[in-house]
RNA sequence: GGGCGCGUAGCUCAAACGGAUAGAGCACCGGAUUUCUAAUCCGGUGGUUGCAGGUUCGAUUCCUGCCGCGCCUACCA
């Protein structure tokens, strides 16, 4: 609603500008929230239109605010020094769009969106940064369906890459085990587990013995021959692993619809495919001297003139030695950018190649997920050929991902590599503190620095089912002792409730490129800006429409208070703090947007607690239920309800899902 | 060396697109409701936004230079 008015404003304030002083130049119109609500409810600076318009702002802001005429609901401007033109919301108008839950007419985007996330190499548990980056992508994809937006999702498995490579050496050379034993270990309970410790031994074991290095580089070869033992094996663990990762992956309500696997993208050739359209584009030179001799390469995003060259010569530019990127190697390998870069042709349709099909996990909900095959069903959905792509990999790979980017351009394909975003955010790493809760011993270096990296080669960091079971025990706790007559299945689903609320929204509280310095104290917490405060704040609206035995929804829906009654209760003295929270409920969507605009996820988690802040301090000054005029108790219920229906709503998107009791 | 990013209260973080008195949470101190359950609320302490310049009516935000920190910079993936 908030967002419809903005729009509505902006519109009319630049045909009135336009009309007013024809022929002027119009700066961007910047529409924002006022510091404080007393000033209204939007805010439009006019120093910028001083200069274009050669007149002085207050004199501007005044000329609008007299001549613009009525807007449908917006009830009145006012002009503020040194030069504000504030405008305040029709607050009845809005009010009973709000209680009917009236959706703004949106303006319906087409094409299909693709979002990757997760992707996490396939030999090892799931740790805290893999968190970070599956809760910040199933946040985004929310939010683009929320927006109305058609979504495929998809998690890319590395599965025959060096990591996966190394924990096969670990089986088939340190623990000597054979295939069926592999086996039957990959079905046990928490086999990603035994493999992350295996993965750690195994990097100790090369260490040890620097020969021992070439046993990997056998095990990888081994691995790229579909037909031999080691892919067997491989396949084995990485399937085991990826089925597990899945899993921890539900129990976040994270789920996907396609896993597009690295081995098809070797076996079913997409390289070729790309390697011919990047040769015939010029994307790509051969090195015929240097360190890169031999090698296909390309100029490494970030360095240089990617645009056309100026022009007084037709011959190439000469990539500097080290602003080149080895794309195949001379032995004739191609690298993994390389690979990339045809699954990102495939993603938006260039390639002129496909997966083969098949299903691969069924969730609770019977929604599935697919993989790649070689061979496939004949029955399958459509992957790929999409719009847009967000591709959520951490900052790290940032380089890689816009060198990607570049070699889309250098075919030609400019729309595409404009609709292509690196959703980038900064890695997970652990306080000093929380690693030596670990049991890790710290270099006196280590000890005062602010974090330190995790490390899944070295086995160093918080795996990601035991930080959600320690969620899970101390929710469980609380709830234990709060509500002792409910039966163990109904605590226990509380309890997990309150550890996904917390985990989810500790993930999403931090912006995307800050650091999160991991710590036990902080994540385990319960209490102000955490998820189960914002969940506390529905289990309290909700009780209170329990005691009045209604349902807030059909409460709404039924309730006949007029215009004349929200006028009432809404302006004039003392109003603004209930006003306040007809304002913030009706600024979910206009927070939905700015999400999806700025790709941050943040602003989604601010608004949940912003939302149940206002609440808790008006459920704690205004008793409802024992409110004796009923006009204003009906009025009170309401503002209960709709705060209740955008908080519920504002923490779905989130992930998170509220318990009826806490 | 080059590229990207960061530096805000004791700690962890906000402040999109330059805007009004830089805000939260935690911690600390002091209070509150025999209620619609205190996982709550109210108040207080706490700031030269790393430093120095510049642009602007206006800079935490943009530019330049320093200082400090992180990541990337493989014929690994």
């Amino acid at each position: 609603m908030y967002r419809h008015l903005e729009r509505r404003l902006a519109v009319r304030l630049r045909e009135f500008l336009l009309q007013r002083y024809p022929g002027a130049t119009l700066p961007n119109i910047v529409i924002e929230p006022p510091p404080k609500v007393e000033l209204g409810d939007f805010a439009i600076p006019v120093f910028p239109f001083a200069k274009s318009l050669r007149t002085a702002p207050l004199k501007i802001a005044e000329t609008i605010r007299a001549e613009i005429g009525p807007i449908e609901g917006i009830a009145g401007m006012q002009v503020a020094p040194p030069g504000y033109l504030n405008v305040k919301i029709d607050r009845a108008w809005t009010a009973l769009a709000l209680a009917a839950n009236q959706k703004a007419p949106t303006t319906a985007a087409v094409g299909k969106i693709l979002v990757e996330h997760t992707s996490i190499n396939p030999n090892k548990a799931a740790h805290i940064g893999h968190l970070r980056n599956a809760i910040l992508g199933d946040t985004f994809v929310r939010l683009l369906r929320y927006a109305g937006r058609e979504v495929d999702i998809q998690n890319y498995i590395d599965n025959t890459g060096v990591q996966v490579a190394d924990v096969v050496v670990g089986f088939t050379h340190i623990e000597k085990k054979s295939r069926a034993e592999i086996e039957s270990l990959a079905s046990q309970p928490r086999f990603d587990y035994y493999c992350w410790d295996l993965y750690a031994r195994v990097s100790q074991w090369y260490e040890q013995d620097k020969q021992n290095l070439q046993i990997r580089a056998q095990t990888l070869h081994g691995i790229e021959d579909a037909a031999s033992e080691t892919a067997a094996i491989a396949e084995l663990i990485s399937t085991a692993v990826l089925r597990r990762h899945i899993e921890t992956m539900d129990r976040l309500d994270i789920e996907y619809d396609f896993l597009p696997r690295e081995s098809e993208i070797l076996h079913l050739h997409f390289w070729d495919a790309a390697f011919a359209k990047l040769k015939d584009a010029g994307v790509l030179t051969f090195e015929t001297q240097g360190k890169n001799k031999g090698c296909w390469v390309m100029r490494r995003a970030g360095t240089g003139s990617t645009t056309e060259n100026t022009g007084d010569t037709e011959e190439l530019v000469k990539i500097s030695e080290e602003d080149q990127k080895v794309i195949v190697r001379s032995n004739g390998t191609v690298g993994y950018v390389g690979k990339d870069i045809a699954y990102h042709m495939w993603k938006f349709g260039l390639l002129g190649r496909d997966f083969g099909y098949r299903k691969f996990y069924r969730y609770p909900n019977q929604h599935d997920c697919w993989i790649s095959a070689m061979q496939g069903e004949k029955e399958h959905p459509h992957f790929g050929d999409v719009e847009e792509i967000y591709n959520v990999i951490d900052a790290r790979q940032s380089e890689a991902q816009n060198t990607v980017i570049e070699a889309l351009r250098g075919l030609g394909h400019n729309e595409a590599a404009d609709h292509y975003t690196h959703f980038s955010y900064e890695m997970v790493a652990l306080t000093p503190r929380c690693a030596v809760e670990l049991g890790y011993k710290l270099s006196e270096e280590d000890k005062t620095r602010s974090y330190i990296e995790v490390s899944g080669r070295k086995g160093f960091g918080v795996k990601a089912d035991d930080l959600l079971d320690q969620l899970i025990v101390s929710a469980k706790n609380e709830v234990d002792s709060r509500h002792p007559q409910l039966t163990e299945t109904g605590r226990l689903s509380i309890a997990t409730q309150i550890a996904v609320g917390a985990l989810r929204y500790f993930m999403l509280k931090f912006t995307k490129q800050s650091v999160i310095a991991f710590d036990f104290k902080e994540a385990l917490s319960f209490e102000g800006e955490t998820g189960p405060y914002s969940q506390y704040a529905v289990v309290r609206a909700t009780s209170i429409f329990k005691k009045a035995a209604a349902d807030p929804d059909t409460f709404l829906r039924d309730s006949n208070i007029s215009a004349a009654d929200f006028e009432r209760f809404l302006v004039g003295e003392n109003a603004d703090e209930f006003w306040e929270l007809w304002l913030a409920s009706a600024k979910t969507s206009y927070i939905v947007n700015q999400c999806i605009s700025t790709t941050e996820p943040a602003y989604l988690a601010k608004h949940a607690f912003q939302l149940a802040q206002l609440f808790n301090a008006f459920y704690h000054r205004h008793p409802i239920l024992s409110e004796s005029d009923e006009k204003r108790k009906q009025f009170l219920l309401a503002t209960v309800a709709v705060v209740r229906r955008e908080l519920i709503r504002t923490l779905s998107i989130m992930g998170i899902t509220v318990p009826p009791v806490m």
